[in-house]
Formats: structure tokens, C-alpha cells, sequence
DNA sequence: GACTCCGATCTTTTT
DNA sequence: GATCGGAGTC
């Protein structure tokens, strides 16, 4: 496979596949069904690229939807042709032309280490920006706001384009929010003058760039001959006329797609650009891959049935070679917790039936919250798994603490890190003196970061000599960066800054988590210094790394036999032996906010039609009857996906807790299941865990009956002898010595979750 | 300014 | 269930 000239790398390819690999000059086209094997031709196309037409690797741009499939791609080039796929430019839109960016960034008048801000600091900036112009915050919503300007960005509609458009203004106007425009200029003020960019501005400043400068643009033009992108079906606007423009001479682009795996358009991604490319290259190869690889035909037929339902899709009919396989499996529960132990036993039952492993095995949901009665149903079936996404680790408060000292280190003009560090550990610096600051800063038209370093200058007493000291603080922060390297500057920003005294001293369970994971980020930190390829081994350049990172390609490489809990959107690419997707109820999957126009709900559908074709070997689809939703209880019906799917693929529904043969259980059967299904919900003897104000946690009766001396278990510990209790005082502890090396733990009674053995 | 309690509000998906 | 802001107290 490895030597030179050999293109054995052909051998297995189907027709159209192999035409896909092979004829790499002019604009192409690729609508690849799924599980047809996509990512396999885009990878040997690079290296068919690289080896039988000896395109220098340096010189090919492929362009992923994630981190993750940028890396698998990498990998998997890298087994073809060697180390010659480690100079291809590879990574997701955001990350290479954040470093595009940075290069030329003097040419759009940012500093070379601007700031990205995450959708947090984005969100939190527009609500001050609303609080200062004293508009009512229950109709400029940041999300209603952030959203609005996101969606214009991403159609390359500047502020001023914005504020000069009467439609616009007239939509504004009719919604009750005539200033839209109004904050949309001053947000874009506000990042540009805290040196930052929120993630739409690293597309639409990279068209600025291309735009106005057209010396940067023809420098890349000349430097990428070959243009690859991966799920374009998933891009908008901004995205596509950046490739068109870096295309526009070469003419050598390549796209990837399948429009019946378009789930993004709330983001912005336009299907509309499937009809541009069409429309702007008019000597376009369009190939299509048809057949499905990944799948039995059950699953294919049946995910065709579903899709069948969307209308105006391009011409395609999926259809696979594969055997028949087994029946979808429908399992129907009377809560979502008693959906999470069905599933838990279903795995169960399979694992020792047909010898399979725990990471053959994938659970779907529609929204992150899902994933509780799951995570616990398979804790206790003794089932090892893992969630991909949800709150990331780098959204962890203590993380993005750290981040914010890092980040202000970096570049003092970042507002959005100050607002968050400055006050921390407390200093005595409260919303007063933080809108001081700003208004000096405003009145004297300098930085804030000018301010804090001349307190004495603009503010008296007692808050000046403190942020003296902060200044003081920052400034030898500075340095330290200056001089060492990430590792070594981060270390001495959590100790000097006192953030890590603060969790060391918090000897709460809580505490005690927040702490390891700020070992942890330094640990990842120690990784990154560590990392032999890398000349640049600043903080700066870690900084870089992580704003654009996601815990999706967090690999932990000792252990890889899990169960993938995970959402459908982030499931997008992978593929497992065995499949449940949960809760398919109506309002849920659907979504209830999909459910206004055809378009919407055609996105779900699709967003259905992905969730099943990731599987292999089995699909099972479960509901329940009743889920808590808001910390509401509420009852479900069931989805009308599943209605659509044809029923010869379907199993009977025979995974229920009914102990009778009556398919058609009266409502006050489920009624009452579900009582006794609650109350064994709340017979656990976990204490109620909440994150913050611990004086409003209960402890209840059951804590009392804890004596020294019994056995407890505890969820992250393990089990553990309890060998002394503190019930004085408000804050009642435990001493517990755990099994498995952990040792003695000192626990807040009113926050641990112990349970009683 | 810090801390506590209480009520209101929201949760779709992600770079 | 979790977070945020307001009100009241120290």
C-alpha cells in the first residue's frame, strides 16, 4: 500500500467512486448517499493527488465540518501516501482562516493575537449592550439578537448594510425591535475594539480580506490549487463564496455532499449554494454514490421511507448490496427513565448474545438533556459509556476562569475577559466599579486596559489601590509569558492569580472536581509544550488552539470500549454496529420550535434520516409516555417519524413493561406504572445535588440514617466505608475511606450523592 | 460589596 | 434542573 507509484489504492473502488478518486482537475460535484464512503474517496483522492500527480501536499486546502473529521481525514491520507499528509492543509472553515487571519490581520487593522469570542462572550456582550442603551431586555433577547446578527453575517450584511436596508428596518419595526441595527453596530465596535472576533466574523472578515485586498487573495489562490470540502451541504453563504473566490483560477474545487443530510440551516448552511455551484461552474463533473456500504437493507429501506416524505430533494436513490439484516426493534416506555433501563437491558441482552462490545453500541438523542436517564440507567446496568458534547469541558466555569486570565494575559483590550477576571477571586470590585471603569475609559477615549494600569489617575479610594494591584498582577503575568512557555506561564497564572488556591481550599465534592479539572486543562497544557512538532509553544499559541476546539476530539486513547451517548447533530459521520435512537416523541423529535414551516420540519426529518442511517446492523427506536421537560412532568405521544416508516421494517412493539399480552394498555395502566416507577425514583438514597447555593439543598431523611460503619457508594469514588460523621454545625460532613486507592474523603453532606449499600 | 433567598425563565442542534 | 437577576441583609 505504501510504495511508491503504486496505486493499488483503486482496487475495491466501485465506478463511480474510483471517477471520483481519479479525475482531480475541474470543478466536481460528489452527492454521496450515505454510508457510500465519501470520506473514503475525498482521502484517496488526496492521495491520488499527491502520489500519482505529485501535487505538492502544501498546496491542497481541504475544508471539514469538524475538528474531528479533519483529523480522521488527516489520518487516513497519512496510511496512503506517509508523512507527506501532515503539510495538507486540513481543519474546519473557522480554524484555517483563523489562521489566515492572524497572518494578515494588520491588514483589517486587528492585532495579530485577537481574541475569538465563543457564543457565550458574544451573548453576554449584547446584553450589556442592551442594558447601556436602556432597552427593555425581555424584547432584545441576546439569543433573538445574537441570532439576528449571526444570520446577517453569515449573508455577508455588514452593520451599515444592515441599518441602510428597509427591509430590514421594516421587519425590525414590525417585531418590535427597531434598534436592532442600533446594537448590531455597536457590537461589531465593541469586539473590534476588545481586538476580537466572534466565529462569524472569521468567515465574514476573511471576505472582507479577500475583498480588499486582492495581493492576500491572489497569495492564496496561487498557494491552494486544489480545493476540497467536506459535508458541503452543511456550508453557508460566507463559506461558499470564500472557496468560490479562493477557486475563482484554478478551478480546481471539489465538493462533497448530500442534501438529504442537511441539518444545519439554523446555522445558516444554505442548500441554495448546492444550486450556486451548479449555476457558477458550468463545465462541473457531478458523480453520484449511490450505494450504501454501512447498512443492512432494512435500515436503508426504511430510512428511505422516512425521507421519501421531504419534498425537492436532488435526484438520488440510495440502495445497498447488503443482506437483509434484522427487523427495527420498537421499544415503547411509560417514562424516560424506564426508557433509559429498557435500553440499558437491550444492550445488555445483545452484548451477551452476540458477543458484542460496549463501543459497537450508540445512543441517539435529539437534545443534550437527554442523556441523564440514559447516563443512569446504564451506570447501574454496569455498562461503561460516554457522552460526546453537551457542556463541554472548555464551557466548565473553573476552565473558562482560567481561559479568561490566560485570554486578558494575552490581549488586556479583551473586554469580555476582564468583565469575567476581574472580580476574581474576589477583590472587592463589584458591578459599580467594573461600569466606572468603562465610562473613564469611554470619556477619555482610551482602552479600559489604560485605565486599570492608571487607577489612581481616574478613580479614588479604596478600588484604586486594589486595581493597582490587579494591573500589577497582569503585568507580570506579561512577562512570564513572555519568557516561558505555555505550560509554565499557565501554571503560574492559576497559582499567582489565586484561582487554584480557591478550589484547592473548596473541600466540597464540587470543589474537589473543579479542581482536578483545572489540573486537568494544565495537564493538556503540559501536552501541548510537550508536543515535539511544535515551534510555537507559547501560551498565545495554545490559546489559538483552544478557542476553535470542542471536546468532540477530546481522545482518550487507554480506553476506548464505550457506549457513545450522544445528539444526533454531533453523530453526524460516524457509524455503529448497533443504533437506539430515544425519545421519539412529538414536540421532542420533531423538535417543537421545527414544527412552524414545511422547511423546518423538512430539517428534522433529515436530521431522523441521519440518526438511522448510522446504523450497521440494528436500529432500535424507543419513546416514552411520559418525560420530565422543564422540570415538568408531561406526557408524550408518540413521534410522527414513526409513523412514516414503512411497518414491514418494523418489529412489533414487544420491549414494554407490561407484564400482560394486552397491546393496547389503558392510559390508567401507564398511570400507575408510572407512579410506582417514581416512586422507586425517589426510594434512591442519592441526596439531591445542585451546583450552586448549597444552603438550598435538603438533605433528606434517608442521609440521617447513615452511621459509621456502613457501606456507601459514591458516584465517582466508588464504594467506601463511612468511618466518621460530623452532624454539628449547618455544614454536616462525612469521612469516608474509599476502595480503590481514592482513600479517605471528607464529604459536605448536603452536596454528596451517596447511596447507601 | 458580599451573601442569601426567591422567583422568573428557558433549553434544539454547533463552529 | 440550572442559571440569572433582583431584593433584602450584613
Amino acid at each position: 500500500m505504501l510504495e511508491n507509484g503504486s496505486e493499488d489504492y483503486l482496487s475495491g473502488l466501485n465506478p463511480p467512486q474510483e471517477e471520483g478518486v481519479v479525475n482531480t482537475e475541474g470543478p466536481t460535484m460528489i452527492i454521496a448517499g450515505a454510508g457510500s464512503g465519501k470520506t473514503r474517496v475525498l482521502t484517496l483522492r488526496m492521495a491520488h493527488l499527491i502520489r500519482a500527480k505529485n501535487v505538492d501536499p502544501f498546496s491542497i486546502l481541504a475544508l471539514t465540518f469538524t475538528n474531528k473529521a479533519a483529523s480522521e481525514m488527516r489520518k487516513r491520507v497519512e496510511s496512503v501516501v506517509g508523512t507527506d499528509a501532515r503539510n495538507l492543509w486540513m481543519g474546519t472553515f473557522h480554524s484555517v482562516f483563523s489562521r489566515i487571519l492572524r497572518a494578515e490581520a494588520s491588514k483589517l487593522g486587528y492585532p495579530s493575537n485577537f481574541t475569538i469570542y465563543d457564543t457565550d462572550d458574544s451573548k453576554s456582550l449584547i446584553k450589556t449592550i442592551v442594558k447601556e442603551y436602556g432597552l427593555d431586555d425581555k424584547l432584545y433577547k441576546p439569543n433573538v439578537v445574537y441570532n439576528r446578527i449571526s444570520s446577517a453575517k453569515n449573508r455577508l450584511v455588514s452593520w451599515r448594510e444592515y441599518i441602510n436596508n428597509p427591509i430590514f428596518k421594516e421587519d425590525d419595526a414590525s417585531n418590535m425591535k427597531p434598534e436592532m441595527g442600533k446594537i448590531y453596530k455597536t457590537y461589531v465596535e465593541r469586539c473590534f475594539k476588545a481586538d476580537a472576533m466572534d466565529f462569524d466574523d472569521l468567515l465574514f472578515n476573511t471576505n472582507v480580506l479577500f475583498r480588499d485586498h486582492l495581493d492576500v487573495l491572489n497569495k492564496y489562490q496561487q498557494r491552494f490549487q486544489y480545493l476540497l470540502i467536506d459535508e458541503f451541504q452543511d456550508t453557508n453563504v460566507s463559506q461558499y463564496l470564500i472557496a468560490k473566490k479562493l477557486a475563482a483560477v484554478r478551478r480546481n474545487i471539489c465538493v462533497v455532499g448530500d442534501d438529504a443530510q442537511s441539518i444545519y440551516a439554523f446555522r445558516g448552511a444554505d442548500i441554495q449554494n448546492i444550486l450556486n455551484y451548479e449555476k457558477d461552474y458550468p463545465e462541473l463533473r457531478v458523480i453520484k454514490l449511490e450505494q450504501n456500504y454501512r447498512s443492512s437493507q432494512n435500515i436503508v429501506n426504511a430510512a428511505n421511507s422516512v425521507i421519501r416524505n421531504n419534498k425537492g430533494q436532488l435526484e438520488k436513490s440510495v440502495w445497498t448490496a447488503n443482506n437483509q439484516g434484522e427487523l427495527i426493534d420498537l421499544i415503547k416506555a411509560t417514562s424516560d427513565n424506564e426508557e433509559g433501563r429498557l435500553v440499558a437491558s437491550s444492550i445488555f441482552e445483545a452484548k451477551v448474545n452476540n458477543q458484542l462490545k460496549n463501543s459497537d453500541f450508540a445512543i441517539l438523542y435529539r437534545t443534550n438533556s437527554q442523556s441523564r436517564a440514559m447516563e443512569e440507567a446504564l451506570r447501574r446496568a454496569n455498562l461503561k459509556y460516554k457522552i460526546i458534547g453537551g457542556l463541554s469541558f472548555y464551557q466548565r466555569k473553573e476552565i473558562k476562569d482560567i481561559i479568561s486570565y490566560i485570554r486578558f494575559v494575552i490581549n488586556p483590550n479583551d473586554e469580555q475577559a476582564m468583565r469575567r477576571i476581574i472580580n476574581l477571586p474576589k477583590r472587592g470590585i463589584g458591578p459599580g466599579s467594573i461600569e466606572k471603569i468603562i465610562v473613564a475609559a469611554n470619556e477619555h477615549n482610551i482602552s479600559v486596559w489604560e485605565v486599570l494600569q492608571k487607577a489612581g489617575g481616574y478613580l479614588t479610594g479604596r478600588v484604586a489601590t486594589v486595581l493597582d494591584q490587579f494591573a500589577t498582577l497582569i503585568k507580570s503575568f506579561q512577562l512570564s509569558v513572555e519568557k516561558r512557555d505555555a505550560f509554565e506561564a499557565a501554571s503560574l497564572i492559576a497559582k499567582n492569580s489565586g484561582l487554584l488556591k480557591e478550589l484547592y481550599e473548596d473541600k466540597t465534592v464540587e470543589g474537589l472536581s473543579r479542581y482536578e479539572n483545572v489540573q486537568e486543562l494544565l495537564n493538556a497544557i503540559k501536552e501541548f509544550t510537550d508536543d515535539e512538532g511544535r515551534e510555537d509553544k507559547s501560551l498565545g499559541a495554545f490559546l489559538q488552539e483552544v478557542a476553535l476546539l470542542t471536546d468532540a476530539d477530546n481522545q482518550n486513547s487507554d480506553d476506548t470500549d464505550f457506549i457513545t451517548l450522544m445528539t444526533v447533530h454531533s453523530a453526524k459521520g460516524l457509524e455503529f454496529k448497533n443504533v437506539f435512537i430515544v425519545g421519539l416523541e412529538e414536540d421532542l423529535f420533531p423538535s417543537q420550535m421545527m414544527l412552524n414551516s414545511r422547511a423546518d420540519l423538512e430539517e428534522e426529518r433529515r436530521l431522523f434520516y441521519v440518526a438511522i442511517t448510522r446504523a450497521e446492523n440494528k436500529l432500535s427506536l424507543s419513546y416514552a409516555l411520559n418525560r420530565y421537560r422543564f422540570g415538568r412532568l408531561k406526557t408524550c405521544e408518540p413521534s410522527r417519524f414513526l409513523e412514516e416508516i414503512d411497518n414491514s421494517f418494523l418489529n412489533i412493539p414487544r420491549r414494554t413493561s407490561m407484564k400482560s399480552g394486552s397491546d393496547s394498555p389503558s392510559q390508567s395502566y401507564y398511570a400507575k406504572n408510572f407512579v410506582n416507577n417514581m416512586k422507586s425514583q425517589t426510594n434512591r438514597r442519592f441526596v439531591k445535588h445542585t451546583s450552586h447555593s448549597p444552603s438550598k439543598n435538603f438533605v433528606p431523611s434517608d442521609t440521617a440514617d447513615l452511621e459509621v460503619g456502613m457501606k456507601v457508594e459514591h458516584p465517582k469514588f466508588g464504594f467506601g466505608k463511612v468511618i466518621e460523621i460530623d452532624r454539628d454545625g449547618t455544614n454536616q460532613k462525612a469521612k469516608v475511606d474509599f476502595e480503590n486507592n481514592v482513600g479517605e474523603k471528607t464529604l459536605l453532606l448536603s452536596f454528596a450523592k451517596l447511596k447507601i449499600h
